[in-house]
DNA sequence: ATTCTGACTTTTGTTTCCTGAAGTCAGAGT
DNA sequence: ACTCTGACTTCAGGAAACAAAAGTCAGAAT
């Protein structure tokens, strides 16, 4: 990355207490939290089943959602099985969803460095290629980590056409 | 995500201590890992400036660089500044900049949902668009979070060809 | 040889996160 | 009305992560 701009003085500039990443990790950044949302993509959605297929205490897994329905990842919605009274069942929104590029980088990441013989794998659906998350810019070149530009953002207009 | 062939019924397998987001977030996944790694990629090599600039205690500090440089994320580098003792600096292996599909992809969804008026932005060196992550299949694709299906994999030859 | 400094490390105490076990509770079934 | 069950919640205790402050220590400077 290089650092352009007034922000080419990394002593002048800050990004404590207002860096997304900072925000973001509070959120997901429990390691149980991150490995729930896994299991929300993989379609789980009831409590039990949670508890069970991350291997985490009833407790652990009550507040692990908990927070993430707080913070706007899952969403509860009611269901009823037969003979059964209404429970709610969690579903991811679309912050949720939005989230897949990080869980799939660390699966990448985790997959090269720090496993063994892993034994699922991610296709396309419509062409069977494998799936995994890349860097590109919007002009759709593919980016390294030394091609990254850092810049002072000028602020956007506040709810008009962006 | 589709789960396909074995894996469809969710009931009879689990991921359970083989799943590599676990693995990477053993390692990444303290709020603060993840913070550094944030400063590593903007430059920072020297422990007090890792110190300052992510705003945390030089016991944290010290601990968390030591947990990624173990794991192979970064590494010591000894530098010396004139008329001061040698001292180690710590730098990006490539296990720390492969991470960078991660980080960038909390900064997204930090900025987009955790997050108000973030002052810096990425671009691409060579284009000056806007730099993001994606989830691609390798045919070049874009691909959703429903057109992904999960699969058994069959076994890699061990150190062959890949 | 001694001092001094910057780069860590250790210590101490607090907060956060976790587990296992026990408790609660809405409402379907009888 | 009463029981029963599955889905959580609460409680008690322990481990990990954190901050603040004090301590260590290699080697340049004198």
């Amino acid at each position: 990355m290089q650092l352009k701009g007034g922000l080419a003085d990394r002593t002048r500039w800050s990004a404590i207490g207002t860096c997304p990443i900072e925000k973001a990790m509070h959120v997901v950044g429990s390691r149980n939290a991150m490995v729930i949302m896994r299991e929300a993509m993989y379609g789980t959605t009831r409590f039990d089943d949670f508890a069970e297929r991350v291997g985490m205490s009833p407790a652990t897994t009550s507040s692990n959602l908990k927070l993430l329905t707080q913070s706007g990842l899952l969403e509860r919605r009611p269901y009823q099985v037969a003979g059964a009274r209404t429970r709610d069942e969690y579903v991811l929104t679309e912050a949720g969803i939005d989230l897949m590029p990080v869980i799939l980088g660390l699966f990448d990441w985790g997959s090269k460095y720090a496993s063994d013989a892993v034994g699922v794998e991610f296709v396309h659906a419509d062409c069977g290629a494998q799936v995994d998350v890349q860097v590109t810019c919007d002009a759709g070149h593919h980016v390294t980590q030394d091609q990254i530009q850092v810049r002072a953002r000028r602020p956007q207009p506040k709810e008009s056409a962006r």
